[in-house]
DNA sequence: ATGGTCGTCCCACGA
């Protein structure tokens, strides 16, 4: 089966694009994120029609992800555990049906985390919020693991892993998605035995899935790798291929984002 | 050196 991940940037705004590359790449799983809307704003009889189960963790204005699988979906968890009073909607998990199993997979849209510091050089709240949601989401890892099932975190995590991530590293030094300290928590993440599919089978330098609207960003290729799926080892065994839409970039009202998709044997 | 782009929703804020 095809995992996806694609940060839209708004469900509203990018219906066209979304049910086009829906149409083209029929993956049996998206997950989305920065659907922009509270869960009755979502245009749930367009994704329906073509084929989808949907399931949606909504917000006004802001974050909001979505799961939408072609198998049936059980077992929805609403919101990254770890905190009750965090209100952003970023997170949600389900059990879809393999052709020869179940597979867990979540829609993940971690925090942007700038600006890192305020006027006095300190943390912000943001940051802070970052690494925190970091940290929760390294706890409920590892406890969805001990299940030792297929589980793909797929979404926006909003770090550049490396170097070779960016078009110019430099550019990115001290952005919330570069720090030592956005690089721990990754690392920490990873290090609970989560593969990260592109580095698994491309690594490539210079392959992107965000290209920002501003200052040319796309047309001169100064782009970023933050969109991405960590896979448990039952998922991992089974990975056969990745690969980056790149050219959903070029559409009519385009995402920042492009989907990024992972292909299993599951 | 500066500003530049979107989406939401109407005013800045978030990215």
């Amino acid at each position: 089966m095809e995992i996806a991940t694609w940060n839209v940037n708004s469900i509203n705004a990018r219906l066209h694009a979304v049910t086009a590359w829906l149409s083209e790449a029929k993956p049996d799983v998206a997950c989305l994120q920065e659907i922009k809307t509270v869960n009755e704003g979502f245009p749930l009889a367009e994704i329906e029609a073509l084929g989808y189960n949907v399931v949606i963790h909504g917000q006004k204005s802001y974050n909001g992800v979505a799961i939408l699988s072609k198998t049936p979906i059980e077992d929805v968890t609403i919101g990254l555990p770890g905190d009750d009073t965090d209100e952003q909607a970023r997170y949600i998990e389900a059990v879809v049906a393999g052709k020869d199993g179940s597979v867990r997979v979540a829609s993940i849209y971690l925090p942007n985390g700038n600006p890192v510091k305020d006027e006095d050089g300190n943390l912000t709240e943001k940051y802070k919020y970052k690494l925190n949601w970091m940290r929760r989401l390294k706890d409920h890892a590892a406890a969805i693991l001990k299940h030792e099932e297929p589980l793909v975190l797929a979404g926006d995590y909003n770090v550049i892993p490396e170097a070779k991530d960016c078009y110019d590293p430099k550019a990115w030094e001290g952005d919330a998605a570069y720090r030592a300290e956005t690089h721990a928590q990754w690392r920490a993440i990873l290090n609970l035995g989560l593969t990260e599919t592109f580095e698994q089978l491309n690594g490539r330098a210079g392959e992107y899935t965000f290209w920002d609207y501003q200052r040319g960003a796309w047309p001169n290729n100064m782009g970023i790798r933050i969109d991405h799926l960590l896979c448990s080892p039952q998922a991992a065994d089974k990975l056969t291929a990745i690969r980056i839409d790149k050219h959903v970039r070029d559409g009519v009202k385009p995402s920042d984002h492009v989907p990024v998709i992972g292909s299993f044997d599951l």
